[in-house]
DNA sequence: GCCGTTTTCGGCCCGACTGTTTTCAGTCG
């Protein structure tokens, strides 16, 4: 059992606990105490035996302790199992649609005996519901389009779509006269990997309280609306097409700062700078940073200004995750996070060989146009037929030609010879040894998708992981993001015996891959283990697009250090080749 | 149920929006 089973049960528990009318402060830790399981880089199932290293972990009491070693010993929750008698599955769903929060379903449960989305549409079709307090004709059609929508899609987004709509509705919103600037905020300005939501911020004189009627209009006949949800006074909320939901903003340049850092978040990290703020006798919100005796603003145009007033440096978006980062800042200890342009090398990259679309010629010199002083180019091996993988003929034919190209260069820009392995079935590589042994990088991946239990996919890594010629271990999690389930992989092990040898993990930046989520990643700091950023390209109009991958990285507080291809080629060399 | 620069009891973040309210409850982020 993982940490994010752990963090559903307790989830679980205290939405049903609230639907039960239990103390909302108790509900409060539950929901802590789920998030903690899920952020935490303790495995809890290894840890359930060691009471103390559990009450280590910030938000589990002694209590909470105990539930997770009842979830480790059991697999289940008692206190979730007993509601879960009560009241049925069927409420947990009742409480993602739209508008459900726990009072409603609570309401429809005492009163019409509803347990389950399909029990509402019904009830709404019957009429049941009209008549119960607070459901009038619009509160019901509201819901009966909720139904809808969640029953058609419902989600997260990968990053770059959400980003590519922002950019769409920035364009439009900035052909207003009176908006003279939008930023993003919320998921997307902290970095991460998928959206639920997309937030924007709009500022200029059409924005100031009171005179936004003309702006909210325009918004709301952004052309590529497919539903609106909400129309306030300074706030716009629709869908687009995709099912995308986006909530813009329209707020006066003098509480820019303030907005930026309240729409951003992360929604801990803003709980507990609220209760900073308390302490040294502030309040803060949207608007402003104000004295809490007189209410006189104390900060507001910019973040920079909010976070000095609460005596702490400006910390970047990506770490605003409520881990650590308030006390690193207050304290003048934040690390100086990776940026892209450390990036020196790219050395996971596809030419026509096998499946890519360009040369290894067109790959050195978007290398170059790029910046970086070294690339490898990684065709796939045999076992991958589909996409015309390279046998051991191949592959040293293939070899001869990267040292052409690499002659040809001279020193421009390094190109070094590799080549993504395959990992079978039984763990070994697809390639011979002698054939590995010329190249200077060697990429393990799992590729195919057997049908193995979590044991064998990790004892599978694992043995890869022991051949001497493999440096990187590519796709470590096997995540393609909202695309299909990653590998059942003990990641934990794998990354344990890869910093162990001295095996680099590969971080993807594709976005659609990111192989390494946060809690990954911070493991691997943790362990010392050796992280190199690729991009996979497979179009040489493709390479340098590392943005997405960095930020990842940087939202796991991730320096130049801990990252091998900041290097230079040969410190990136000796790098990959040192072992303990 | 957690936690301690108000502390071992008594607090626990904040405002906008919506729909049904005749002054507010519920949901959301």
């Amino acid at each position: 059992m993982d940490n994010r089973t752990f963090a559903r049960l307790l989830e679980e528990t205290a939405d049903l606990m609230e639907i039960d009318g239990a103390d909302s402060f108790r509900v409060r830790s539950y929901r802590r105490a789920a998030e903690a399981a899920e952020q935490t880089t303790v495995d809890l199932m290894a840890a359930a035996a060691d009471t103390a290293r559990l009450l280590e972990i910030d938000g589990i009491g002694k209590s909470m302790a105990g539930k997770l070693q009842a979830i480790a010993a059991t697999g289940t929750l008692p206190q979730r199992d007993e509601l879960l008698a009560k009241y049925g599955v069927g409420l947990l769903e009742l409480l993602k649609l739209p508008g459900m929060g726990p009072k409603t379903v609570a309401l429809f449960w005492d009163a019409a005996q509803i347990a389950s989305i399909d029990q509402l549409a019904e009830a709404i079709e019957a009429g049941r519901l009209s008549g119960l307090p607070r459901m009038g004709a619009k509160q019901i059609e509201k819901l009966r389009k909720g139904i809808e929508d969640y029953r058609r899609s419902a989600g997260r987004f990968r990053i770059d779509i959400v980003d590519e709509e922002a950019r769409r509705i920035s364009a439009y919103l900035l052909n207003f006269p009176g908006i003279e600037r939008v930023t993003p905020a919320g998921s997307l300005r902290r970095g991460r990997e998928t959206a639920g939501d997309l937030d924007l911020l709009a500022t200029g004189p059409a924005c100031v309280p009171d005179q936004t009627a003309d702006a909210v209009e325009y918004v709301a006949a952004y052309p590529g609306i497919h539903d609106m949800i909400a129309k306030g006074e300074n706030k716009v909320s629709f869908h687009v097409q995709q099912g995308l939901q986006v909530d813009v903003r329209l707020l006066p340049t003098g509480s820019y700062g303030a907005a930026l850092q309240y729409f951003t978040g992360s929604k801990a990290h803003n709980v507990s700078l609220r209760q900073r703020a308390l302490k040294m006798g502030y309040t803060l919100n949207e608007w402003a940073l104000a004295r809490l005796d007189d209410g006189t603003p104390v900060a507001a145009a910019t973040e920079e200004e909010i976070y000095a007033a609460l005596g702490m440096e400006w910390m970047p978006p990506e770490m605003r995750e409520n881990l650590g980062e308030i006390e690193a800042a207050a304290h003048s200890s934040l690390p100086q996070l990776i940026a892209a342009t450390d990036i020196r090398g790219d050395v996971h990259m596809h030419t026509t060989a096998s499946d890519g679309r360009s040369s290894i010629r067109e790959m050195a010199e978007a290398g170059l146009a790029c910046g970086y002083e070294y690339i490898a180019i990684t065709d796939h091996s045999k076992n991958l037929a589909m996409t015309n993988g390279l046998d051991e003929k191949r592959a040293l034919e293939h070899i001869q030609r990267i040292r052409e190209i690499d002659r040809a260069m001279e020193g421009r820009i390094r190109v070094f010879a590799g080549i993504e392995v395959d990992i079978l079935a039984d763990g070994a590589l697809d390639l011979a040894d002698e054939v590995l042994a010329q190249m200077e990088i060697v990429i393990a991946s799992v590729h195919t998708r057997f049908e193995q239990s979590r044991e064998e996919m990790t004892a599978r890594v694992l043995r890869a992981v022991e051949n001497p010629y493999v440096r990187i271990l590519g796709h470590p999690t096997g995540r393609l993001l909202l695309r299909r389930e990653p590998f059942a992989l003990d990641t934990g092990a794998v990354l344990r015996r890869a910093a162990e040898l001295g095996v680099a993990m590969e971080h993807n930046a594709a976005p659609e891959r990111l192989d390494l989520n946060d809690r990954d990643l911070r493991l691997a700091k943790e362990l010392g283990c050796r992280i190199v950023i690729n991009s996979d390209s497979h179009d040489s109009r493709n390479l340098g697009k590392m943005g997405y991958g960095v930020r990842q990285l940087r939202r796991a507080w991730l320096t130049p250090e801990d990252v091998l291809n900041t290097r230079g080629a040969e410190e990136f060399l000796a790098g990959l080749r040192a072992r303990p």
